[in-house]
DNA sequence: GTCAAGATTAGT
DNA sequence: CTAATCTTGACG
């Protein structure tokens, strides 16, 4: 017989366990939606427990997906959205910056969910240092703001989330009318793809990054609400 | 080899 | 609105 531990604090333990690989088994859509209020930790080598509440999200496909990074197949950069869920897909942009996103979807199909906002709740210390003194709101209201709050590079590519290094708790339950949906930030090409609202957030969270409204260019491609899937 | 563009951010 | 900053991937 183990030890008696009360239902409350399994209930917690639970929740400090790293989410399954089944968690990840499924579209990026779903999972875009499924990973609002996940708390995303980092374990930052001699430094300690970085975390936050993922208040923002961007779902990219595959080979379809013009804005996707595995739009025109394999490349040594994006080789990890082919492998299998549950692993972590980082990259290097513009020079500075990191995204950190997680790899969803079945082994063999390319899919990923960028991480784009978090609400700190672990390590604002380290995380307001890091970010040079940044006001609490502006911590990690960006995917690359958010890399650097945690400490997140490319070290961490192709890394396991249900490993030791950096994983998702349960965290929060979300109702589904407390997730607002629109087009995806920094995609103003491919006409008939700009529209799709492919970015979810958490309703009125003020830790989602101000984006300026993705501008569509090509009259005719602007749909407000629902658009095509 | 060469080169344009980038799933961004901070500052003017 | 634009500079910063350098990797990636397409093309020759």
């Amino acid at each position: 017989m183990g030890p008696r531990v009360p239902r409350a604090a399994l209930r917690t333990l639970a929740r400090a366990r790293p989410l399954p690989r089944a968690f990840y088994a499924r579209g990026p859509r779903a999972l875009a939606r499924a990973l609002l209020g996940r708390v995303l930790v980092h374990d930052d080598p001699g430094v300690g427990r970085l975390a936050g509440v993922i208040v923002e999200t961007e779902a990219y496909g595959g080979a379809d997906d013009p804005a996707s990074h595995a739009h025109r197949g394999v490349t040594a950069r994006n080789r990890v959205m082919f492998g299998p869920p549950g692993v972590a897909y980082v990259y290097f942009t513009y020079g500075m910056h990191h995204c950190f996103n997680v790899v969803c979807g079945p082994e063999g199909r390319a899919a990923a969910v960028l991480v784009r906002a978090l609400e700190p709740v672990e390590g604002l210390d380290l995380m307001r240092r890091r970010r040079g003194g940044a006001a609490p709101g502006e911590l990690t209201s960006g995917p690359g703001k958010l890399c650097i709050a945690l400490g997140i590079d490319r070290r961490l590519d192709a890394a396991d989330l249900l490993g030791d290094r950096i994983w998702l708790e349960a965290g929060r339950r979300i109702a589904p009318s407390a997730i607002a949906a629109g087009p995806r930030v920094g995609i103003d090409y491919a006409e008939e793809w700009v529209g799709r609202p492919w970015r979810f957030w958490l309703r009125g969270n003020p830790f989602v990054s101000r984006t300026r409204p993705a501008v569509v260019r090509r009259a005719g491609a602007a749909r407000s609400g629902r658009a095509p899937t």
